[in-house]
DNA sequence: CACTTATTTGTCTCATTGACAATAATACGG
DNA sequence: CCGTATTATTGTCAATGAGACAAATAAGTG
């Protein structure tokens, strides 16, 4: 922010020319995930127009001249599917600003992945682009074409998700507010594509975690189809609400001398 | 990316009409990091005029209109400290884009951090805006002016470093080619502001970590000024050179089920 | 009441960690 | 050459956490 202004922009500071900028739109792209039949499953939307018409794409659209990028992940969000923000947790991870990613024009597209415990099943009514929930499993297979660069994107979301998986209480995040152990048990499941021992899990879900569980005042426990039923749990309620609580290190300062 | 075009873009694909988007402007800016007397530091450039005349900023500089943003950190990097790209590593980890953060127009800002094992002292000489190292505990301490919403820009560009030393073989790209255990100890001492046990830590680095180190063939030891001299090691050459490497995860996989 | 299913608890072993002690390798000053 | 200071490296031991696996618990069903 210094003297290559005089390289590539002959304008400066409070003299700024807009027309000095070439143009280039700012969206924001979406992924949205959720567990479905025990399944990590994408929100993607297939375009009708070209370019890549008939590619699945990610939910998204532009930051408006007001917006900041969150506000319109958010907006987007709820627009696309009906998900309150608050219900949801939403996360930037990247931004994807390649000269020729859009071959219409330049577009940086600022990225958020969002876990939904209960997304409303794919609306494709409406308009002429058709929603869809696609398994993760199939996406890293390959099998579904995937628009502009978002083959990329949806990797790193991906893997976002699992590695925040390891060291935060996100997997909550998919759950709706009251759950078993073996809910929280088949997210891990389903995200990392594994499977877990139920009694490690639990013990070191309820002992040995971020998690701070504790059981709900009063709740409705619905009849399981069959074994034992489970009890419920709530992440407690002055816990980090976006759940996105920090790493453990070692303990002990530098201020305290070893020597 | 869809039909919300409609709402705030009366323009349509092929057909995008540049003067449809509001200008905008995308830069980089970089959290460049490196260790100086046992000190975690950043490089930060006091800025000689208005806004912010006299505040501390990151270095960065437009994305150039046939440049990716990646691109644009690698050469701003160069440009402002005369760091070869390959010989730091240089990550992104965020985008800012509130419609305020800077008073003159809207900018959209890509930040990257970059870690640097030898970073020639800051050529303060030049032009107006001179450069300086800053420990990173001084501007956690708030002790330092910053510009724009740098300081929210740093505290993320830290905490990204923290966290990924904690997963990452990172920790070597803070050191020279050919490093001791105990100056990798440093890195991790300097950026955690912590003391570690050097008994342990080399114990729990050598033998299980995610560091593969080998003895380099012919080695220039320095002498060291006190003590019985430590042994040089290097990263096998085989290793992902951003020593980028993912987390470990529960073995086993779905496919065999446990039935 | 047996039988089935799923949750929850227990047991045992092994790997890793952290605290701390002991040993090794060098420089330096007599 | 010898002791001392200093730093690197190796050892020891106890505590903790993870994983394999078994047992007990709490339902529903015929």
């Amino acid at each position: 922010m210094c003297e290559n202004i005089f390289v590539t922009f002959p304008e400066r500071p409070s003299g700024y020319d807009p027309r000095a900028f070439p143009p280039v739109a700012v969206t924001v792209d979406i992924a949205v995930m959720t567990i479905r039949s025990d399944d990590l499953q994408m929100l993607l939307i297939e375009r009708g127009e070209e370019p890549f018409r008939g590619s699945w794409a990610l939910p998204g659209g532009f930051v408006r001249p007001d917006e900041d990028p969150a506000g319109a992940a958010a907006r987007e969000l709820a627009e696309e599917t009906g998900v309150r923000p608050e219900a949801a947790h939403l996360e930037q991870f990247g931004c994807y600003g390649d000269p020729r990613r859009d071959p219409r024009m330049r577009v940086i597209t600022i990225a958020y992945w969002a876990a939904c415990p209960e997304l409303p099943t794919p609306l494709s009514g409406g308009d002429a682009a058709s929603a869809d929930l696609i398994p993760v499993s199939k996406l890293e297979r390959g099998g579904v074409p995937l628009a502009f660069d978002h083959a990329k994107i949806v990797r790193d979301a991906v893997e976002c998700v699992r590695a925040k998986l390891e060291t935060t209480a996100l997997a909550a995040r998919f759950c709706p507010r009251e759950f078993t152990i073996t809910d929280l048990r088949r997210v891990y499941e389903a995200v990392w594509n594994t499977t877990l021992d139920a009694g490690n899990f639990q013990r070191k879900i309820r002992y040995n975690s971020v998690f701070q569980l504790v059981r709900p005042r009063r709740s409705e426990q619905e009849t399981p189809l069959r074994g034992r039923p489970a009890s419920l749990w709530t992440v407690r309620s002055d816990v980090d609400p976006t759940l996105d609580t920090p790493f453990r290190r070692p303990r002990g300062t530098a201020d305290s001398p070893s020597a």
